[in-house]
RNA sequence: CGCGGGGUGGAGCAGUCUGGAAGCUCGUCGGGCUCAUAACCCGAAGGUCGUAGGUUCAAAUCCUACUCCCGCAACCA
């Protein structure tokens, strides 16, 4: 019988920069999808790579002072070389700077332009010449630039759009149709009560502001916009021909079995990319499946917090099963999970070393301490060892029923039952006991085989999630591969087969103290070479004014004598400042930065003659001045020397 | 009334769609065991399932109102 095909993909990731472990989370959880998988019998092809084209790439390229291909081409290698790191076994890593898949794009664009379904027209919104940048009036800050601050004047862009309305109405119907079609089913409501019902825009699919992209080809200016270049990555990676010629790897795999992506980009993966492959007349995928979000403890990973991990930062530190074992198992099917260095540890100790490290080193140990390490089932049973044989026999179809739903966690947690069972059944058996009596002497190896026995079926089992320990342990047991369906059945294990004589630690217990120290140092020694810089920010220059408007302005030093949070806000205090003989209220956006009660009896320099103005519906009288570095941190600008309030700063 | 997500024993979560004795992991306490990585096994304490109403024989689960927390948006004088 010929395998059936399964072809998956994971989202391509932005060659912006050094993916951190949220991003590694998706490949991980592809890979043990795809691995488990080929278990079962699959004939499978599983698709990654990088999305590098874009003005971000520009932008970063250009302040690295190199060209942008040079710039992704070394993302890109960091990209592919943490999928390496973390074991994944993608078949094909594609870049959307590929020769073929540039091609193929632009051959898309002209027939989808010849067919009608794209159109020339404007692009219209704010615009900001120096950045070059198109915004929205929700994306605007104070009506200005919301990256420089400068301000923006309405302008229409020359851009090709893509017909989205015409296919809306079978797209509607698909989804219907097809319940399974998005995973999970809560983020399908959200699809069609926040996009589809309402009536699709038309998207806009080439750009004209920036250069690196694949170029329209009757229209050199414009280049392809994201979606239309990122997207048909799944098809040109295996080889589609717009004209016809496709390769039989994609006749064979197309249409995709999974695209698994993040939950931010599910729309357009549940809306953009079919519509794209309907006006393609191609078959939509079979599922989508928009994963959660893995968080770190304090919040969102960002870069200016310094609070990001990076996959090879926690492999150095706990190796590279552990790493995948955490984000697979942590991660909830729907919500957000959250990684830290403290869970990390808990749960490397708890899980990894003590049910299942500790469970095979124990076999081992005692295997070669009451048999020289020679296993053999002699066939002493008793009634304890049906209930073992019954989990150890039924977790494989467990895992599969979990799998199925994509329930990755769970599926694991099924496997590390097995193991809990096991160390369970020695405790019932207690295998010490039976050898001070050498007429138990058979039961005992009964026991031993029965225990190697379930922990090769375990190993076995995890291979999708933790494919190194799996071999690892299956070494130590002197133990074959077993193939899927050897995996329900009991006493495979061959008789009379010897166990090494030292078993390895598969995972050693962590001090959460040692670690976190350890990780403080290294941040430390990090960050030592930009504190000895200091390299100070620059920031926008703003026109010369005059000595007269300079002297429009007045500052005085006020007294804050009382402060509390403005309601209804989350940035906003609202102090009480004495100027003088009079008292002022001034609302300002610190409440990040200051305490209330940190705010009394503090000096400040405030911006006496600004018109009032209400803020939250608060009145504000003035302004205190701070200073802001380049993470949007806050300093309160007070004198150096007491003065009284009052005292005008000139 | 901006949009969305969430409030379940000390911590982190599942269970909510498809009502039917409140579950998992960690932690705490007590016990067992000694093969093993101070590990393993058993037991216990600990929850009015955010609040208030409603539907029902029965509500963590369905309905209504309210409240608090977290993202995004806005306010950042």
């Amino acid at each position: 019988m010929e395998k059936q095909k399964f072809y998956m993909t994971t989202a391509i990731a932005y060659t912006s920069g050094k993916p951190h472990i949220g991003n590694t989370y998706e490949i991980v959880l592809a890979d043990s999808i795809a691995r488990f998988k080929r278990q079962q019998g699959y004939d499978v092809f599983f698709q990654t790579g990088t999305d590098e084209h874009g003005q971000k790439v520009e932008l970063k390229a250009a302040e690295k002072g190199v060209t942008p291909k040079e710039f992704v081409d070394d993302v890109a290698g960091e990209i592919k070389r943490i999928w390496d790191l973390m074991n994944t076994s993608y078949d094909k890593f594609i870049r959307t700077t590929d020769e073929d898949h540039e091609a193929q794009v632009q051959k898309i664009f002209k027939k989808l332009y010849d067919q009608g379904d794209i159109y020339k027209g404007y692009y219209e919104g704010m615009y900001c010449t120096p950045c070059e940048s198109f915004f929205t009036e929700s994306q605007l800050v104070d009506g200005k630039c919301p990256d420089c601050g400068r301000p923006v004047t309405p302008a229409k862009e020359e851009a090709y759009f893509f017909k989205m309305s015409k296919y809306a109405d079978r797209l509607i119907e698909y989804i219907n149709t097809h319940p399974e079609f998005i995973q999970p089913v809560s983020r399908k409501n959200e699809m069609m009560n926040n996009f589809l019902l309402p009536g699709l825009q038309d998207l806009c699919v080439s750009r004209t502001s920036f250069t690196w992209g694949i170029p329209v080809s009757f229209d050199p200016k414009h280049v392809t916009y994201v979606w239309l270049d990122a997207l048909t990555n799944y098809i040109t990676g295996i080889g589609y021909d717009c004209d016809g010629n496709s390769s039989d790897l994609f006749k064979k795999n197309w249409p995709a079995d999974l695209h698994l992506i993040g939950k931010d980009i599910i729309r357009f993966h549940t809306i953009y990319w079919p519509i794209f492959l309907m006006a393609l007349d191609l078959p939509l995928p079979k599922q989508i499946f928009g994963h959660p979000w893995l968080l770190q403890g304090d919040g969102k990973m960002s870069k200016s917090k310094g609070n990001v991990l990076y996959a090879d930062e926690l492999v150095e530190f706990f190796g590279v099963d552990a790493v995948r074992y955490f984000v697979l198992h942590e991660m909830p099917f729907e919500n957000d999970g959250v990684i830290t260095w403290e869970l990390m540890v808990e749960r490397m100790n708890s899980e990894l070393a003590n049910t299942l490290g500790n469970l095979v080193n124990r076999t081992i140990s005692m295997s070669n301490k009451y048999f020289g390490g020679v296993v053999e089932n002699k066939n002493v049973c008793e009634p304890v060892d049906e209930e073992l044989k019954a989990v150890v026999t039924s977790t494989r179809d467990k895992v599969a029923e979990k799998m199925a739903g994509l329930r990755v966690a769970d599926a694991m947690t099924e496997i590390f039952n097995l193991f809990k069972r096991c160390n369970k059944y020695i405790d019932e058996t207690m295998p010490w006991a039976l050898a001070k009596d050498e007429a138990k002497k058979d039961r005992l190896a009964t026991v031993l085989y029965n225990l190697v026995e379930g922990i090769c079926i375990g190993a076995e089992l995890l291979e999708s999630y933790m494919p190194e320990t799996s071999q690892r342990i299956r070494t130590q047991l002197n133990a074959k591969k077993r193939s899927y369906d050897e995996l329900s059945s009991f006493g495979l294990y061959p008789s009379g087969n010897k166990v090494t004589e030292k078993p390895e630690i598969l995972f050693a217990r962590l001090d959460v103290k040692e670690v976190l120290e350890k990780v403080e140092a290294k941040k430390a020694e990090e960050a030592k070479p930009e504190e000895t810089e200091e390299p100070g920010i620059d920031i926008e220059p703003k026109d010369e004014i005059t000595y007269d408007d300079f002297m429009k302005m007045q500052f005085q030093v006020g007294e804050i004598i009382s402060c509390e949070a403005v309601k209804k806000s989350k940035k906003l205090l609202c102090s009480q400042v004495k100027i003088g003989s009079q008292v002022r209220q001034i609302v300002s956006g610190i409440k990040a930065h200051y305490k209330p009660e940190d705010m009394v009896g503090k000096k400040v320099m405030v911006l006496v003659n600004l018109k009032p103005a209400k803020l939250a519906g608060v009145m504000s009288e003035g302004m205190i001045l701070c200073a802001e570095d380049e993470n949007g941190e806050l300093a309160l600008m007070v004198p150096d020397k007491n003065m009284p309030s009052g005292a005008e700063i000139c």
